[in-house]
RNA sequence: GGGGAGUUUCCCGAGCGGUCAAAGGGGUCAGACUGUAAAUCUGAUGGCAUUGCCUUCGCAGGUUCGAAUCCUGCACUCCCCA
């Protein structure tokens, strides 16, 4: 990213809100003026797809390389086994060795994606980026041998001082297993510094204590120093964590999160979330991000901070054809005409709308529009599917119909043996006939 | 161990022999308004069918023409005294 190459790490940060807490300025800033230092952040398998939640982190990567310096991801083989009770108020389950291998995979495969993606002015990624799993040098590790080298240069007293550490013992307790967890990830950033020359940890604020951790363990171990910058948890005016919907978390995977509704995911943001994830979470050079502010103070209903947001984070995540996916999807759901469509593109455009195939010959004889709400699950039960038809709410290939005695027949179709059911604005489905 | 209060439809909470599928609020769904927002307003909100029928008020029995409402037993929850 040449015009940003040898901007200031730490002032593009700072810039955009992104630190919280970091250790001592002035050494940090000393370490960052030569270019191709290493900085690593930390992501723990917990599932094979990462979510909306890990953006920042993944961003920050992406921000190290623009400012002339190598990321290193490091993937959480040996501390997914163990679980981090940081931010956690309960103990975690323990996930299977198989189970893991398909999380790590996933994730590796994402965070390869994102850091190798084009920025916003398509301009590709410079430098190197590294993604390393730290079971690679956790696994040889005896346990004598870890009590020996490693707990023995750590206090007890520090441990138990940790946030994570001592509002679970005030709450329910916590494993020896979960406790254990800040050593290993101490370890890692010791490790990185030997192996790697990577000096500096980022991480959100539930991280501080792990980092600290780390700091202070190469002090011990090594009288080396090690530095750590955090940033705000990114969360929402309304307090909700970002990320979360009714249906759940937003993932990167398009399998569990269609680029669609990634795409409206952002599209739907309050004008402050979208204003404070187009700073943090983006690209988008400052000047840009304050005039659409502006832009958004004068014309809010424009939304033009939510589309620019939208755009860039689909575009990133999904790549530009999951993008112009993701628009035209939108355009359909919200524009109207379905009738001009072909089975297949309808089959993508709705591709994570629920769907239910019936046989052709219900159409024969008119099937209710009531039985076809049901059957579709866009009503719980026919007397629901027939009062939302009654209330001017049931839409057929965007059509309303407000007639609860309604047949379809084959006349409805779109395409050769697909119709398209809406209950209300926004809750689709699919009926396909065979 | 002794005394008292309670268990209602998704949640809270009224009902205390028929007019109760059960007030009110929340939530949810739909409509209007709108910026695919927030707020607000309107309607709906057990199931099935065109009057109507069926299942619900902790569980099991009973009294009654008729019970969520009365009686008996059981289970669970809460409060007070030991």
């Amino acid at each position: 990213m040449h015009a940003a190459a040898h901007d200031d790490l730490l002032a593009d940060l700072d810039a955009r809100g992104l630190v919280q807490q970091s250790t001592d300025r002035a050494a940090l800033s000393a370490w960052f003026a030569t270019p191709g230092r290493r900085v690593y952040v930390g992501f723990d398998p917990t599932a094979d797809s990462l979510h909306v939640g890990h953006l920042v982190a993944l961003v920050l990567l992406r921000r190290v390389a623009a400012a002339g310096h190598e990321p290193v991801a490091v993937v959480g083989g040996a501390t997914g086994m163990i679980g981090d009770p940081s931010g956690r108020s309960e103990e975690r389950n323990l996930l299977s060795p198989e189970q893991l291998a398909a999380n790590i995979a996933g994730v590796e495969r994402q965070i390869r994606a994102i850091l190798t993606a084009p920025g916003h002015a398509g301009d590709p990624p410079s430098g190197r980026a590294h993604v390393v799993n730290n079971a690679d040098w956790t696994r040889g590790i005896g346990y004598l041998e870890f009590l020996r080298d490693i707990g023995k240069h750590v206090p007890i007293g520090q441990m138990l001082a940790k946030d994570s550490v001592r509002s679970r013992l005030e709450k329910d307790g916590i494993s020896y297993t979960e406790f254990s967890y800040m050593l290993l990830q101490a370890w890692d950033f010791v490790h990185l510094s030997d192996a790697l020359e990577c000096r500096v940890q980022l991480g959100g604020s539930d991280q501080w204590g792990n980092i600290t951790a780390g700091i202070e363990l190469a002090r011990r171990l090594r009288g080396r120093e090690l530095h750590g910058i955090t940033c705000p948890l990114l969360t929402k005016a309304d307090g909700t964590k970002m990320g979360k919907t009714a249906a759940g978390a937003v993932w990167l995977d398009p399998r569990r999160t269609s680029p669609y509704r990634f795409y409206q995911y952002w599209i739907n943001l309050d004008d402050d979330d979208a204003g404070r994830c187009l700073l943090r979470l983006t690209d988008v050079p400052l000047d840009e991000v304050r005039s659409l502010d502006e832009a958004r103070a004068t014309n809010p209903a424009a939304r033009d901070t939510q589309r620019r947001l939208a755009e860039e984070l689909t575009r990133l995540v999904h790549g530009a054809s999951g993008l112009e996916a993701a628009r035209q999807a939108t355009a359909i759901f919200f524009g109207a005409e379905i009738a001009s469509l072909d089975d297949e593109s309808l089959g993508e455009i709705f591709a994570d709308v629920p769907s239910r195939e019936l046989p052709r010959a219900s159409l024969d004889a008119g099937l209710p529009l009531v039985e076809a709400f049901e059957a579709t699950g866009l009503a719980q039960s026919r007397g629901a599917a027939r009062r939302t038809i009654e209330q001017g709410g049931a839409y057929v290939n965007n059509r309303r119909i407000a007639d609860a005695a309604h047949r379809l027949t084959s006349a409805d179709l779109v395409g050769q043996a697909t119709l398209v059911l809406r209950s209300g604005k926004k809750a689709y489905a699919l009926l396909r006939f065979n």
